[in-house]
DNA sequence: TCACTTATCTGAACGCTGTCAAGATGGGCT
DNA sequence: AGCCCATCTTGACAGCGTTCAGATAAGTGA
């Protein structure tokens, strides 16, 4: 028998929580090669398993995606409060949550695309997916509130103006990256100073 | 030998334009199965060619798509200029820049996905895609200017606005099709309603 | 007209992928 | 002790991108 883990005496189980060391195994492929280097094949390489033994903790390669979908949507969550928590007054908060929400996607750009194209068909992601998704999107609504956009009971307006905002964000965050714009970053005095323009 | 095309009688080439036939069934494919139906060996077999006759046209499988990116972009300069044209005064038009870019996201959301999976890395873009994408940008810059947000000679400011509305456009564009946003459009009864009260 | 060159296409092969069925392994319960 | 069942491995299948040697036919110069 290969030794089990480096650190440590004999696996505790039979590898003691799989599930959890692959879906590490995945974010850390996605940070390290992006979402072309994501295969369930190299997630198990990387978890140091058969190919086949991710089959008896995720029906699917698409329902591992739905799982780091989860936990990407609760880190985003992290993010936002993150960067929130000290900025008091509302207006600056939204701003605040946009800067967040941006350096979420910069910081794991692979991770950020995996989340999207989960979210794309909803049909399909488990309700606990969406809650995670919810929990993010609720901190933007409740800093809306604060602000005056709209009141509580203009259900309606308050929406779209979450939803525009969100929109907003999520565009500058696919799109941050774009050399397109490194002409313009570099004119502007660096990618703070852009980001705030256009935000 | 098999019947080569329904239509017309024998090849008049080896097959006449491959390159052609390979990217109208490539964006037949999109449009039918998604992204996830789009391989080399599906656009061949639709095609009605070996899986290895791409490889005299193409070099790569990321030289297909970049080539369909830019067929992309020329059709979404279309898209806009068709929704543009009548719209004379400047400050509607740039909404209206705005409709004709998510009307075609909505359309053709697999080639859109596609355009943007290669705008990602701009390094791997061809001169001729990246002239594609700016003869659309080009049109909304023209709205922004002509709509007074900054003379031509605010270069920075003028570029910031339209990197703004054009980051907004394409979240939009990427997330109209949301189901999450279902029931709030059935609330403004319908989605036309919905996209204006968002741009 | 005929040979020669060149672009185009086919067939078979490589290693990779997602997925499954059958068998091995060993922890936890009676 | 003995059994059960979750867990993991092995081996297999089709489909993928890609390459390479060979077939085919259009264009070219004599």
């Amino acid at each position: 028998m290969k030794a089990p883990c480096p650190f440590s005496g004999p696996r505790p189980y039979h590898h003691g929580d799989l599930r959890r060391a692959l879906l590490d195994a995945a974010t850390r492929i996605l940070d390290r090669d992006g979402q072309g280097g994501l295969s369930l094949r190299a997630v198990a390489r990387e978890a140091g398993v058969s190919p086949a033994a991710p089959y008896h903790h995720f029906k699917d390669k698409s329902e591992l995606m739905l799982a780091i979908a989860e936990e990407g949507f609760h880190q985003l969550s992290d993010y936002i409060r993150h960067t929130t928590d000290m900025a008091v007054p509302p207006i600056e908060r939204v701003a605040a949550i946009g800067l967040g929400y941006v350096e979420f996607a910069k910081t794991h750009p692979a991770v950020y695309r995996v989340m999207y194209d989960c979210s794309r068909d909803s049909d399909a992601m488990p309700d606990k997916a969406h809650e995670a998704e919810d929990g993010a999107y609720s901190l933007l609504k409740r800093a809306m509130i604060d602000m005056g956009v709209a009141s509580p009971d203009q259900e309606t307006e308050l929406e779209l103006a979450c939803i525009a905002a969100w929109c907003a964000a999520h565009g500058l965050a696919e799109m941050v990256g774009f050399r397109q714009f490194d002409s313009l970053k570099a004119a502007m005095g660096g990618e703070k100073a852009f980001l705030a323009g256009v935000l």
